[in-house]
DNA sequence: TATTGTTATACTCTATAACTATA
DNA sequence: TATAGTTATAGAGTATAACAATA
């Protein structure tokens, strides 16, 4: 039997196997290269990901920004400030339900979220360098059916 | 133009093209569902990757345990404690560095895992229902890829 | 009553600095 | 001096309960 102690090459077969640990090690190790990214426009994950959805969906209120991104609603009140405080959105009373508050960004958050989204789109290719296109959409197609699986209610 | 206020339809093509969103939410959503099984189990995912490397190399050390699954070693106290305190592994000052510990998985902890094991199985195999072997596998080498090219140095 | 946004709070995972005991 | 493990601590991200204002 080769014990630990004394050797060098330790195995993580049964890991390795599992498609959870791959999922959860590729992630984690993209999200320090993404976090970097981020931070160069002064953003967090969470932050470009609700400004791209402000940009796209002018008017948008917190609540449906929650249910795209699956953020808790108490969550996305210093995501909101954070952007607000940054000057990239504007939060305006919406006209037709005075709880709420319609999201825009400003030409400000729009020209800096088209420049990280170029940022981000680099290091994108450096992750899948060496994959075709055919084989990125693959993989982004079989991604999006994890997720899909992995959210149906349990059997 | 179409603005959110007024509309059901919300659009986020931007964030759907990239490869680190569908990653990041392929992950989160896959990670709620293996969190429920670890905890059948007493386990959660970091005790379960640990427990299931001290099974495969009796005798491994923390640093070995941290170096193989990038946790930070501050962080691997509480987990082998955990491990330990559950009578999974037991922990034995090494013979030839007095310094280390050698840890072991106890005939509990390895029954324990592979029960445990099996039922991660089954979760992976309806999260990749529909797909083919081959087709997992190939997702499994394209992560391992993105790992693999986001742990790289900064160019 | 139900919904929008908020506050307060707690839990997990992760990260760094500083310590101890051995090497 | 370097390494193995520890302690203390801080920062994200995430989750729930309870509240005010409005629908």
């Amino acid at each position: 039997m080769v014990t630990a102690g004394d050797d060098h090459s330790i195995s993580d077969n049964t890991l390795r196997e599992l498609t959870g640990y791959r999922l959860q090690r590729a992630t984690s190790s993209a999200m320090v290269r993404y976090k970097a990214v981020f931070a160069e426009f002064g953003l967090r994950r969470t932050t470009f990901s609700c400004l791209s959805l402000i940009v796209e969906n002018p008017g948008l209120r917190q609540s449906q920004l929650g249910d795209m991104l699956a953020i808790e609603r108490p969550n996305l009140v210093q995501i909101v400030d954070d952007l607000k405080r940054g000057g990239l959105i504007v939060r305006e009373t919406s006209k037709t339900d005075r709880r709420a508050y319609a999201l825009t960004a400003t030409d400000t958050g729009a020209a800096l979220f088209n420049k990280a989204l170029k940022a981000v789109r680099a290091l994108d290719e450096m992750m899948t360098a060496e994959m075709t296109d055919a084989e990125i959409k693959q993989m982004q197609s079989d991604l999006a059916r994890l997720e899909r699986n992995a959210s149906q209610a349990k059997p």
